[in-house]
DNA sequence: AGTTGTCAAGCTAGT
DNA sequence: ACTAGCTTGACAACT
């Protein structure tokens, strides 16, 4: 998302007021103001995005029936050809609902259409296999083993363009860096650490030794690492988001992992704003070295 | 025009 | 039993 472009590609309405006239007009909408968020980006040196998992709104729910991709298979195009001609890596996170270990077999089925929605998104911009769908392994049920061997199991069935891009994160509650490591052993799964995730739930091991774990679960047809990058609220709940990065903070951690190639992906509510101060804290720590 | 409750969906921990 | 928080904000009805 980008607060500074003035429209945004995450518009949406109430599922009450759905019509394939309004489906369409909105997809068109969020599609063109995607391509001016990229445009800006190049301009203000950011190279790595997230996209909106609002893009297309409804897009694996069974009220979707326009078939958008064939719909909007120029506007993808397009939107991919600029990615490939300026080398924008993007990435996507689908929500919290999107949960493939659960006990619920209708819950892990609308999961599968909603990672394959995603899929579908990153296929159509033609992007590699490099451009990752982010996931959390999901709920804990009382029982982790189980509920990582259904998460083991699940995953095997998904498809080729769906398996070529996941990758599992960290999360701050329930499944630490070696819980995921635990699934990419059986299944190759690369892993996403998040810096705050990793603080509130970790199995004792410091940021950097969890990376120096995680690194070595990508390939190279997965790109560079990624990483993600957020401070904690302060006075918030525990695993709140801050507003804005802490530059402080930030030029400590990322000077921390200056030897390595990473890409870092930063979950902050002031978006681009920091994302342009953290690219000039970067390049401090660049030419300082 | 500005404010507030609600939105397709799941899960966990804290109150 | 209920709520905040998550990748998160935007819609829609109200004042």
């Amino acid at each position: 998302m980008n607060n500074s472009v003035g429209c945004t590609s995450a518009s949406t309405f109430r599922l009450s007021s759905w019509s394939e006239n309004r489906f369409k007009e909105t997809v068109r909408h969020n599609l063109a103001c995607l391509g001016r968020i990229l445009q800006w980006n190049i301009e203000n040196g950011i190279y790595f995005f997230r996209i909106t998992s609002d893009l297309v709104p409804f897009a694996s729910h069974p009220i979707c029936s326009v078939d958008w991709q064939s719909v909007f298979s120029e506007e993808f195009a397009r939107i991919g050809r600029f990615l490939t001609d300026n080398r924008i890596r993007v990435s996507m996170h689908p929500g919290q609902y999107t949960v493939l270990n659960s006990n619920r077999v209708d819950v892990v089925q609308r999961s599968i259409l909603e990672l394959e929605y995603h899929a579908d998104v990153l296929d159509l911009i033609n992007q590699g296999t490099d451009a990752k769908i982010v996931l959390h392994v999901g709920g804990v049920y009382g029982d982790k083993p189980k509920a990582i061997d259904r998460f083991v199991q699940t995953y095997q069935n998904l498809s080729d363009s769906i398996q070529c891009r996941l990758i599992i994160e960290n999360d701050e509650r329930s499944y630490t860096v070696q819980d995921c490591h635990t699934i990419y052993e059986s299944t190759g799964i690369p892993i996403v650490v998040d810096n705050l995730h990793h603080e509130a739930n970790n199995s004792g091991e410091s940021f950097i030794s969890a990376f120096d774990i995680v690194k070595e679960t990508w390939r190279t047809k997965d790109g560079v690492p990624i990483i993600h990058y957020s401070s904690q609220e302060y006075d918030g709940r525990l695993g709140k988001h801050a507003e804005a990065i802490d530059a402080r903070h930030f030029k400590s951690f990322l000077h921390s992992l200056r030897k390595y190639e990473i890409d870092v992906m930063l979950e902050v509510k002031d978006k681009e704003k920091s994302a342009i101060k953290a690219m000039q804290i970067a390049k401090q720590i660049e030419n300082s070295s």
